[in-house]
DNA sequence: ACATTGACTCGCG
DNA sequence: GCGCGAGCCAATG
C-alpha cells in the first residue's frame, strides 16, 4: 500500500456512509441531520458528495437522504428522482409532490406522531 | 494559486 | 411560494 487516501475514503466520508446505513427503513433524514449525527454540523454538502461518490453500488440507502425541507434534491422528473421517489414509495413512505412530511416519516420525528397513526 | 461548482441550509424580504 | 446572499468546503478546471 503505498500512501493513505489521497482519493480513498478518508474519515468524514466513513462516518458518513455509516450513519446514512444506519437510517431504519421508511423513514427518512436530511443532508444537513446526517452530518451533524456524523459529527459534522453545517456540513451537508459533505454529504451528498459522499453519496454521489458511493454511487448506486455503494449499497447504501441513498433514497432515504433529502433536503432539510423534506423535498426530494433532484430536479422532478429526472431519472434520479423518480427512482428516489418510486423506493420511497416502495417502502411505505408518502411522497406528495416530490414532498415528503418530515414530522411522519423523519427519522428525529416527534414521536407522538407515531402514537396517533394506528 | 484562483475561480467555479455543487445530491445543502438558513435567514431575510 | 420565490429570489438573494452568506456560510460551508472538497473537487475540478
Amino acid at each position: 500500500m503505498s500512501k493513505s487516501v489521497a482519493t480513498d475514503s478518508n474519515k468524514d466520508h466513513g462516518a458518513i456512509r455509516k450513519v446514512i446505513a444506519s437510517i431504519p427503513r421508511g423513514r427518512v433524514a436530511s443532508y444537513g441531520e446526517i452530518a451533524a449525527r456524523a459529527g459534522l454540523p453545517r456540513r451537508a454538502r459533505l454529504v451528498g458528495r459522499v453519496l454521489r461518490d458511493a454511487g448506486d453500488a455503494a449499497k447504501l440507502p441513498w433514497h432515504r437522504v433529502l433536503r432539510a425541507d423534506g423535498r426530494i434534491a433532484f430536479a422532478p422528473g429526472n431519472r434520479a428522482f423518480r427512482e428516489q421517489r418510486a423506493r420511497l414509495i416502495d417502502e411505505g413512505v408518502g411522497v406528495k409532490a416530490g414532498r415528503i412530511d418530515l414530522a411522519r416519516y423523519g427519522w428525529q420525528r416527534n414521536i407522538d406522531e407515531e402514537i396517533w397513526r394506528l
